[in-house]
DNA sequence: CCCAAGTCCTGGTAGC
DNA sequence: TGCTACCAGGACTTGG
């Protein structure tokens, strides 16, 4: 379910029941997702104290008092339980604190991950030394985006959802930003005005931190012990709205661009 | 059969 | 021809 929206609500929601917290016992129950999960997590994170949770782009960051971070990722597919009723099959790695809380890390298709790192070294950690800035955060704005995007020719779809460019967005939230910018997502990356840059930038801010609004709003669903943290999907412009009307009046059409599916609209979006 | 929010890797091509 | 940069597309997996 993730982008950076939705890592950050969760990362909220773990935070409520982790932080300060001692682990009592740290369960993988497979030993790899997308890739191997460290064979000393377990050794190294039992009996640790966790001092703080965090993000950075669609990674959820947890550390603790022995400096070790465990950096997450949940992939296409993946959520933390609070509290889960059951342990069932796509249940990967169970957390429980000394206050008696549990955390299953579940995710079907298992294109997350979950690793470990020393916290002081966390920035060298490989997905994060070419990414780009936080897009919520003072490093991303219209001369950034301007330079990064200079003389690309691929799509602006593309290039935003390239993490080098900037860092945490996904195809729902690409698609609702260039809706709300009025910018086609074809259009060729290294060829945009500057006045429409400034609307994207406020446009990417806009989306993300509305949907991080709507989601901190769910956060009692989430902690209950079968709920899901949700997209706002009532509150999207276009995405998933194919053949629906577009805020503008418009149709919202769907095209294929790279194996996955862009929404957009042809008569506000040039 | 279709479709799905993630990242990574490969192979093709353009340009120097 | 060889190197590099860039870019498009596929692969991965399970479920609805």
């Amino acid at each position: 379910m993730p982008e950076l929206p939705e890592v950050e609500t969760t990362v909220a929601g773990l935070r409520s029941v982790l932080e300060g917290r001692a682990l009592l016992r740290v369960e993988p129950r497979r030993a790899d997702l997308r890739f191997p999960i460290p064979v000393d997590l377990r050794q190294r994170l039992t009996g640790a104290t966790v001092t703080g949770l965090s993000r950075r782009a669609k990674y959820g960051l947890i550390e603790t008092d022995r400096g070790d971070m465990m950096i997450f990722h949940l992939g296409m597919s993946g959520r933390w339980r609070i509290d889960p009723a059951e342990i069932g099959a796509h249940d990967h790695l169970l957390i429980e604190t000394r206050e008696g809380r549990l955390l299953s890390l579940n995710d079907p298709r298992r294109f997350g991950s979950v690793d470990l790192v020393r916290a002081d070294a966390w920035s060298q950690y490989s997905p994060f030394t070419r990414m780009g800035p936080e897009p919520l955060g003072p490093d991303f704005d219209a001369d950034r985006l301007a330079a990064a995007l200079a003389g690309k020719a691929t799509s602006i779809k593309a290039a935003l959802l390239d993490q080098r460019i900037v860092a945490g967005l996904g195809n729902i939230y690409v698609c609702e930003a260039l809706n709300m910018a009025g910018i086609a997502p074809t259009r060729a990356a290294g060829k945009i005005g500057r006045a429409r840059l400034v609307l994207l930038v406020e446009a990417i801010r806009s989306v993300l931190t509305a949907a991080i609004t709507a989601g901190g709003s769910t956060l009692r669903d989430y902690a209950r012990p079968d709920g899901e943290l949700g997209y706002f999907s009532k509150q999207w412009r276009v995405y998933g709205r194919e053949g629906e009307s577009c805020p503008c009046g418009g149709v919202v059409r769907r095209r294929i661009d790279g194996g996955r599916s862009t929404f957009y609209c042809a008569k506000c979006q040039k």
